[in-house]
DNA sequence: GAAAAAACTG
DNA sequence: CAGTTTTTTC
């Protein structure tokens, strides 16, 4: 199975790009952050017409979350849900994250598959570090960290909100744009990013605190190497040649997902074509054949 | 000789239709309205790239004119001039009017051809009867029509800013967007436009007052019905279709010049292609042989 | 309805 | 630099 994240900087204005990158690499799941499109102007037909069923929620010029399924694909999709799902999403919130339940049916039966509770979340930039928007980005964290927990089920607890039973989640895939570069390999010139809102110590706190509680950065299972990026700004010209990036999309699998990867990669292909997002794909896959050897 | 004369609404936002028209038509020289665009982002490569010298003035965002002519026709450009040259011309009114001396050397020689005064006109709109800018336009007319006259010379004197002798300039022609329906066939509802900028009493005495100097419609000369327009508001879904239009770009030419018209038509196609302006396109056929014959 | 500019955001 | 929204104009 292939999932893969992209931070496609309004998805109406990345039609194009989304539309050829699916369907050459026939991605079974692919998590969309900054739709930036309310739900009524969501282009479902264009992806229904390309065999992609669409789940989403979004505001007018900001945010918006998506995740596409390939019909007929051996996924099955359930509970789909928005925000945090803790009583204190704002309506901002809301188009931040969307969660479902995956069911991976790759020539396996359902029961022995299992589920993977599928979170795609689009963080908080921070604006400024010490701005209300950056305190507002670690509650976010704070808060999201809390959900995972809950769900890998650390503590004693489940989700209380939820209705299944604990025993039905298993495992947790994290993805999407996490405005956050967790080590200095992830950016450029890390000595002068110490007060970016997403190099400061404290995200990158935050992000330890998420592999501290049982997620693992799937990029880094296969690839140490620095200078892997997955964002560039737009406004450095020729960022890309000259490695002016940032790796702050991610992939995140509790330990019972992560026997299953098998690869994870940058696919830098798509930032290099016409009216590109600043920001690229960002891919995983797993197989349960791997598993089971 | 073909000349034609089209309001782009964004000459830049046009280039397709444009290049596309000329190509197709051959026409020698086009006037075009409503350029929009200050002269040092004018795209005078992409026109000379199709075999046309550009002559132009414009502003940022509203107004401008140009006049395309095509390289290689018997057709010579001299004198070009922005505004009315009264004196009295505003930063906008010169971006308003642009005028040149036009040779003709079709199979003739220059002394028998002689010259014509081609004028290119983008008439304030007026907004509203009765305000400021309904003022100015009246005004703008006026001076307008003080300056043709001066011209075709029925007064004494010439053009005493023209340092070319009077007997120099013979011919007039007059074309752009009028902003002016001359009659009641002119427009598809005229007992519910009589307070309209471009269909009022005011207006409609303005055209007759160049017509009364020595000037002919000559869309009039070869085509008596009504209904036939060059502007179709985008507003106005189907309006085409539906016959909603107004005939407000013109062609005035002076008696000299008249003897040698041998078509004046509309040609409605460009309004129909990709991204249209809301005008399209208005087109004069000269021909020495019919004057000679 | 369409175009351009200006203001805002990342 | 590249999005979206708002304002202005016709």
């Amino acid at each position: 199975m292939k999932i893969a994240t992209f931070n496609a900087n309004s998805i109406r204005a990345r039609m194009d790009i989304i539309k050829k990158w699916l369907l050459s690499s026939q991605c079974d799941v692919l998590c969309v952050q900054e739709t930036k499109v309310q739900d009524k102007d969501f282009p479902v037909s264009a992806f229904s017409e390309i065999g992609y069923r669409a789940y989403f929620k979004g505001q007018k010029s900001y945010n918006g979350v998506a995740i596409l399924v390939k019909e007929g694909a051996d996924v099955l999709i359930e509970d789909v849900g928005f925000g945090l799902g803790d009583g204190e999403d704002s309506e901002e919130d809301m188009a931040r994250s969307i969660s479902c339940r995956l069911f991976l049916n790759s020539g396996l039966n359902r029961q022995k598959a299992g589920s993977i509770r599928l979170i795609n979340i689009y963080a908080p930039q921070g604006r400024e570090v010490g701005s209300e928007y950056f305190e507002k980005k670690l509650k976010w964290y704070a808060r999201l960290c809390k959900k995972i927990d809950a769900i890998i089920g650390n503590g004693r607890g489940g989700d209380a909100k939820d209705n299944r039973a604990k025993k039905d989640i298993e495992e947790v895939l994290l993805t999407g744009d996490f405005n956050i570069a967790p080590s200095s390999i992830d950016v450029y010139a890390p000595e002068k990013k110490l007060d970016h809102v997403c190099y400061h110590e404290s995200v990158r706190l935050a992000f330890k605190r998420l592999l501290s509680i049982g997620l693992y950065d799937l990029f880094r299972r296969f690839n140490s190497d620095g200078g892997q990026y997955t964002f560039f700004d737009y406004r450095l010209r020729g960022a890309l040649k000259r490695g002016l990036g940032w790796r702050i999309d991610h992939m995140l699998v509790s330990k019972g997902l992560l026997k299953y990867a098998t690869a994870c990669y940058i696919d830098i292909e798509p930032r290099l074509w016409q009216r590109p997002s600043d920001h690229t794909f960002l891919v995983g896959i797993f197989s349960y054949n791997k598993g089971l050897a």
